[in-house]
DNA sequence: GTCCGAATAT
DNA sequence: AATATTCGGA
């Protein structure tokens, strides 16, 4: 269909209405894209079969303004409708990225190839391209172009406004073209077809327009004016130490020196993240496996020169070694106990680096000290369960973990080293959470033991823990004396555990007889209370054969 | 209102 | 899997 730029002048809320030819084999996928673009307002003619499409573009050739299609992997038909409907912008879409495939649909006239699974804001905008075919159909003249594009967009601009109330993403939409199109890109964009798809608009004003649109579209503004806001600004100060935490927290201090990256999800479709990467020395930023660290400077000049919603932007803490191992060091150096978002922050002094980042790193620190730690201070445990000692957790698991280095405890202070080992010794982005010798990382598919063993109440983290204190004293206490029988099901409980460690006796005979030995605390998790009988029993086999009568009165304390 | 930590989302 | 975001509670 031709549609001239006078057509879109003349066109109330475009680009609803616009129609759209839908060709793909798989009705399922069609109908799922067609309902989308449908809440778009856009007009959508499925199609799944190829020659229906064909004859429909041939049979009433105005009946379009656009045309998907799908590129099946199997047959060449799709290309055949992209030489048959030269007229009609046609896109591309395919869950094949074979780069070959682009390429030629692209060589044989598609204004554009789209990854499947599509996404709404992509959908969304293919508008323009009937836009941008409008705008340079037919005109020779650069001036006259141009000329046209103003009035069609300020005509489109000024209807819109009246319409303010009514705002709606295509509105939205066109103020934006009406802007960019006209005022900056439309001079290089007219000699030169290329379609200004939506995501595949470059560089320049797309920050900015990112920006804006997303104030507009969804109403996040007043979410992010708050705390984020204030973590995310990138304010240059320089504060020292002796600045209290919440000045610095207000002036977004820990902000300097972010670099950002600009959410790139243009063409290739990968959705590559904005990152952020707060380094002070991000020379050493060995591992950009991004690959993103041109982008960095440009989008963070970007950032200088013009305003500031770029940091709007979702973007990504990348927690590489050095950065890691300033936050072990804040921990450290705050103590377990004391190490809270704030704080650590306040120690890492990393430009850029929200309290937020800093707590979702802390969270996960955290899960993976409770899975390596407990081996650690396990034999520790009796002492430390007053409180005093109490380390981050409050009910210290009190199973008996194996430790992996028996022969080596480490002392408190070397208990959270900052890297185990150089990070040379690991591959790259290799992070070290832990002493040497360490599981880095436990993997997940370990953890399942927990759940063998039901009489264990095991935390998420897959450690066993002690039931809540209003349990109280009596949960310990025996219906089964300690060595009748190893608890049962204890072994299985071990057996997938995450050191692939299978207990012996010894481990057993240690619990047991802490336990005989201080009746008085909490029977250990995986002991169960011996039963009356076994009680009995066992009495009888040393030699007395019934209580004495006082005993009953005791009870369990 | 701020911060924390867990839960949940991306 | 890693990080961000949300949410409930202090």
């Amino acid at each position: 269909m031709v549609c001239t730029a006078s057509d879109l002048q003349e066109w109330k809320d475009f680009p609803k209405g616009l129609k759209v030819l839908l060709l793909d084999q798989d009705s399922d996928s069609a109908s799922e894209i067609r309902s989308k673009l449908e809440l778009m307002d856009y007009v959508v003619f499925t199609f799944c079969n190829e020659d229906e499409a064909l004859s429909a573009i041939a049979s009433k050739s105005d009946s379009f303004h656009i045309a998907m299609v799908e590129v099946s992997t199997s047959s060449n038909g799709s290309f055949e409708f992209l030489e048959a409907a030269r007229d009609l912008p046609t896109i591309m879409m395919s869950n094949n990225h074979c780069l070959s495939t682009i390429m030629k649909c692209i060589a044989l006239g598609a204004v554009e190839f789209l990854h499947k699974p599509l996404c709404e804001d992509k959908l969304r905008n293919i508008w323009q391209h009937v836009a941008h075919k409008a705008f340079n159909a037919g005109v020779s003249e650069v001036s006259e172009s141009l000329k046209l594009v103003k009035e069609t967009s300020v005509s489109m601009l000024q209807r819109q406004l009246k319409n303010e109330e009514q705002n709606n993403d295509e509105s939205r939409e066109m103020r934006k073209l009406s802007v960019h199109e006209t005022d900056q890109e439309m001079s290089a964009a007219s000699d030169k077809y290329p379609a200004p798809s939506t995501p595949q608009l470059k560089g320049g004003a797309r920050l900015l327009d990112d920006g804006d649109c997303q104030d507009q579209t969804n109403g996040t503004v007043e979410k992010e004016s708050g705390e984020q806001d204030g973590e995310s600004k990138f304010v240059e100060t320089t504060c020292d130490d002796s600045m209290s935490e919440n000045i610095q927290e207000a002036q977004g201090q820990r902000d300097r020196d972010v670099l950002v990256k600009e959410e790139d999800d243009s063409a290739n479709n990968s959705k590559c993240e904005s990152m952020i990467s707060p380094l002070s020395e991000n020379k050493d930023r060995s591992h950009d496996v991004h690959g993103c660290n041109d982008n960095l400077s440009k989008a963070s000049s970007l950032h200088n020169s013009a305003r500031t919603r770029v940091n709007r932007k979702k973007m990504k803490v990348d927690w590489t070694p050095e950065l890691h191992k300033k936050f072990v060091q804040a921990v450290e150096q705050l103590g377990v106990d004391q190490a809270i978002p704030s704080r650590i922050l306040d120690l890492m002094k990393v430009e850029g680096l929200t309290r937020h980042n800093v707590a979702s790193h802390l969270q996960k620190y955290r899960m993976h000290r409770r899975h390596i730690l407990p081996k650690e201070d396990e034999r520790r445990w009796p002492h430390s369960r007053d409180g005093v000692t109490r380390s981050y957790y409050p009910h210290r698991p009190i199973m008996a973990y194996p430790t992996h280095h028996p022969g080596h405890p480490l002392p408190p202070g070397a208990a959270y080293p900052v890297w185990g080992a150089p990070p040379s010794n690991h591959p790259a982005g290799m992070q070290m959470w832990g002493p040497p010798g360490y599981l880095p990382w436990p993997s997940p598919e370990n953890w399942h033991w927990k759940t063998a063993y039901p009489a264990v109440q095991a935390d998420v983290w897959g450690c066993p823990v002690m039931p809540p204190s209003h349990h109280g004293p009596s949960f310990a206490f025996p219906q089964n004396a300690p060595g009748c029988h190893p608890p049962d099901g204890l072994e299985n409980s071990f057996a997938g555990n995450s050191f692939d460690y299978h207990p012996d006796e010894e481990v057993i005979d240690n619990i047991v007889k802490e336990a005989i030995s201080k009746p008085w605390l909490p029977l250990p998790l995986g002991l169960k209370p011996p039963s009356t009988d076994c009680v009995l029993a066992e009495l009888s086999r040393q030699g007395i054969p019934s209580i004495p009568p006082h005993a009953a009165q005791l009870g369990p304390c």
